[in-house]
DNA sequence: CGTATTATTGACCACTCTCAAAAAACGTGG
DNA sequence: CCACGTTTTTTGAGAGTGGTCAATAATACG
């Protein structure tokens, strides 16, 4: 795991085009929908970072000095006891952001799962921005607002789900964020392990294991290889994850 | 149950002098650290709301009218699945707020444990003093994430801990929070049940009393009667609740 | 192709849940 | 103020879901 100092950093905006040209974001990204006046002022303060899989883009602890968001790739997110039992708190993809912090320190260790290209917004100039672009802030709020709606709803899973209801919960949710617009792959790509996905479940990776089993002697899914699922019988699943 | 809207709403700030003044709130409450000109403009479109034990503020699904600043007493915020399954996400007392939500609607129903006195602000025309004291939008961003943050720590709770690490978290968080500057009362009361207590730890009520009969055989806690708690060894119940 | 890592499967066990009963606390009306 | 019924909490015994430990299988990687 490299230290972060040692990941590549792109040329800013001001010498090269603008960066977000390229960037594949629709309407998901931090700048949809702004004017382009406002999306060069954005340009002009971010940097732009490539995180190898399996790197730490900062850590539970660290001081929280920029806001990041995922142009492309998978990140999770999550927090440790001292023995080491870990808790994972969101998996996250385009068009998510990470970092917000109180007390000017970060409340969870961020980790690429992917390759990952970063936006990376420091927390100073960003907040500067708002006064001018007022609603930068109000798109930061509503973000912050549904990631808090994210989290009461794992802690319904942890609390109150079987295992079965848990894993069924996450193939359905996933699916549901992975599959954008109207498009039905015939399979997802889990980027993360099965040692995540328990960690993220509050399971052990022999139950999540087991419960696939279960839902492909079911037939519900299908399971090509170990980081593919197809899910066969959504409506069922569904049903499960719900409890009832 | 009564319904929400049988409950008492006193005079507005209009006609009577300003509700903050009998407010007993410190820095904690929305219109701390306010310009007495931007706390009258707070004061014109709040409402001020009473409401008993046990009522539902709103539920789940309802439309999202409005953010709730608590003045005084105590609420529980919680979400349930189909057959009856209840997860508290959180307690709240004096200083917080409730009732921000997405795509306008609650995500969790509130309901008063004590007596409660509420401030009321419709969503729109918080939104519009927004424009005008951005000062307002950015309390607010910073309540959020920190309410994102106390979310996090919940789910660690609720994935990773056990029951015991899970009971002793609770009562050594909610000495923090009850036991405001300094003073060291002899005991805190809990306004909660112990069903609300198993509810947000994802326990049983067996489990949370026969975890709190432990804790008071091994003399770190002693328990007045069910609703009084007091803390002897606070630093062996931080060291049980961090899980070491 | 061999090694290391990750995932699956199996047997057993324990933590917490379930079901049940007793005890305590609370509320109500006489 | 006390007797009564109701609700909440505590305590007990037994069971089950998911965890632990261990071995095998599959995959990734050099």
């Amino acid at each position: 795991m490299p230290p972060f100092d040692l990941v590549a950093e792109r040329d800013k905006g001001e010498s090269a085009g603008l960066p977000c040209a390229q960037c594949e974001q629709g309407d998901l990204a931090f700048c949809a929908g702004l004017s382009s006046e406002h999306v060069r002022r954005l340009v002009s303060i971010l940097g732009q970072v490539q995180v190898e899989p399996n790197t730490t883009v900062f850590r539970e602890g660290d001081p929280a000095q920029h806001l990041y968001s995922i142009g492309t790739g998978a990140v999770k997110l999550y927090k440790l006891l001292s023995d080491g039992r870990r808790q994972i708190t969101a998996f996250l993809f385009a068009g998510d952001f990470f970092g917000l912090s109180m007390h000017g320190v970060y409340a969870y260790t961020a980790e690429a799962m992917t390759p990952v290209h970063l936006c990376r917004f420091p927390r100073r100039k960003l907040e500067a921005l708002f006064d001018e672009v007022p609603k930068l802030e109000k798109r930061l709020l509503g973000a912050t607002i549904h990631e808090l709606a994210s989290a009461h709803e794992q802690m319904l899973l942890l609390g109150r789900k079987t295992a079965r209801e848990k894993v069924a919960t996450f193939l359905v949710t996933l699916w549901a964020r992975l599959v954008g617009d109207g498009e039905q792959p015939a399979q997802i790509t889990l980027p993360m392990s099965r040692s995540d996905i328990a960690d993220y479940l509050g399971l052990t990776i022999e139950t999540v294991s087991r419960t696939l089993t279960v839902f492909k002697r079911e037939a519900l899914i299908t399971l090509p290889d170990a980081n593919h699922v197809a899910i066969k019988q959504h409506d069922a699943l569904a049903r499960i994850a719900e409890g009832s």
